[in-house]
DNA sequence: GTCTATAGACAGATAGAC
DNA sequence: GTCTATCTGTCTATAGAC
């Protein structure tokens, strides 16, 4: 999917196959050009981040990332679709032959881990969410919803199998979903809530805590 | 506060009182400035933002916003200083007093009706923390922080008294806040997640009773 | 594949006529 | 208090030497 984004270079040899060492060049600072772009665009966005800036922090001349990439829109476009991959992993913790509280514990310590460990593409998705997602393809909408109908699904069955108690699965993904988010993408505010300059491991194990305890206390069957 | 970074008009009668009407015009206009600058900064962000774009909103030439403000960032901050007022409000429902059921049952559901009616405002914080919150002066911070020591008082009081189980109380306000706050800033992914075009009244109606059931189905004593 | 130089559009901000 | 014209700088993107 990123790779309809990327330009072709003009002059290219006819019918040859390219050189290993071309591919290997090209395929290391498309790399370094996508990092840097989810840095910049995570802390000013699309609109306000220029080339220039990217250019810098992945050590090219602004030319060359034009080399690359035939536009600023394509690089923004090749994140996004590289950062949608991993709204699925941490939704593969809910299974349904799992028990609900092993599922759901290890979703939302999964998904926390996840938004420690990525901040900065974190920020991003959620800033283009914030703008309207307007450059959230069709299918990358729609992949997510398929994600999300599956897990759903599952919850539903729980419920149903008496395993938990009457709830929203959709909203209740919301609830985990937001929880989770907020530490990463929030985390001037959260330091401050928690009274701390910036947040260590121990406040994302508090976190987990919190947010599995009382959610999972109010939804757990008693005879769970 | 937002009045230290509003302009000077260079002329001024010397020494005499402004005329009322003088006074009338500038409140207005500065009130559409304001107002259309909300919504260009939430969409595109400060440094995406054109004045150009925010005069245009506004209904008055490039010139007069600089007639009425100094800079594009002195726009910004009045608006981030307006909208910290809006901070504290729900948060009124917390009160030692009060029943906790009923208390974070009204809290929960002023957030979601701030967030509703206030969508570009709310976003444009969350736009604002997320690219790491330069703008919030010290003051604004201490003020957020002070708002929230007082609700972790109370509910760490309902804890002592036994009207809620053990619960950290700072995680319980970051999971409350960001639950609530998805709904307006992430409306697109909210919307696919519960499988509609946009989000109606019922529907944030459905995320207060799942947050508030959930929630409060975890922390409140068996006794309560 | 790398990089300098630059075109062309548009930004923030100001001067000064009205 | 209003607004046109303009200065100055920076942006995206490209041409073309190496």
């Amino acid at each position: 999917m990123a790779m309809a984004e990327v330009a072709e270079p003009a002059e290219r040899k006819p019918r040859g196959r390219r050189e290993p060492n071309e591919e290997r060049i090209r395929a290391r600072n498309q790399r370094l050009i996508l990092k840097a772009a989810i840095e910049v665009f995570s802390k000013k966005g699309f609109d306000g981040t220029p080339i220039s800036e990217i250019a810098e922090k992945s050590g090219l001349p602004k030319a060359n990332v034009y080399y690359y990439f035939e536009s600023k829109e394509a690089i923004y476009r090749a994140v996004i679709a590289h950062l949608i991959q991993g709204w699925d992993d941490a939704l593969t913790h809910i299974r349904p032959e799992a028990d609900p509280r092993t599922a759901l514990e290890g979703y939302v310590r999964a998904k926390l881990e996840y938004t420690r460990k990525n901040a900065s593409e974190s920020r991003l998705f959620a800033s283009e969410i914030i703008r309207g997602a307007e450059y959230l393809t069709r299918a990358d909408r729609q992949h997510m919803k398929d994600v999300t109908d599956k897990a759903v699904a599952i919850v539903d069955g729980w419920v149903a199998a008496g395993q938990l108690k009457q709830v929203n699965a959709r909203h209740l993904f919301i609830m985990l979903w937001s929880a989770t988010q907020f530490y990463g993408d929030f985390e001037p505010l959260a330091a401050d809530a928690l009274l701390v300059k910036r947040l260590t491991s121990r406040h994302y194990e508090d976190a987990a805590r919190t947010i599995v305890d009382t959610v999972l206390g109010g939804i757990l069957a008693a005879s769970a």
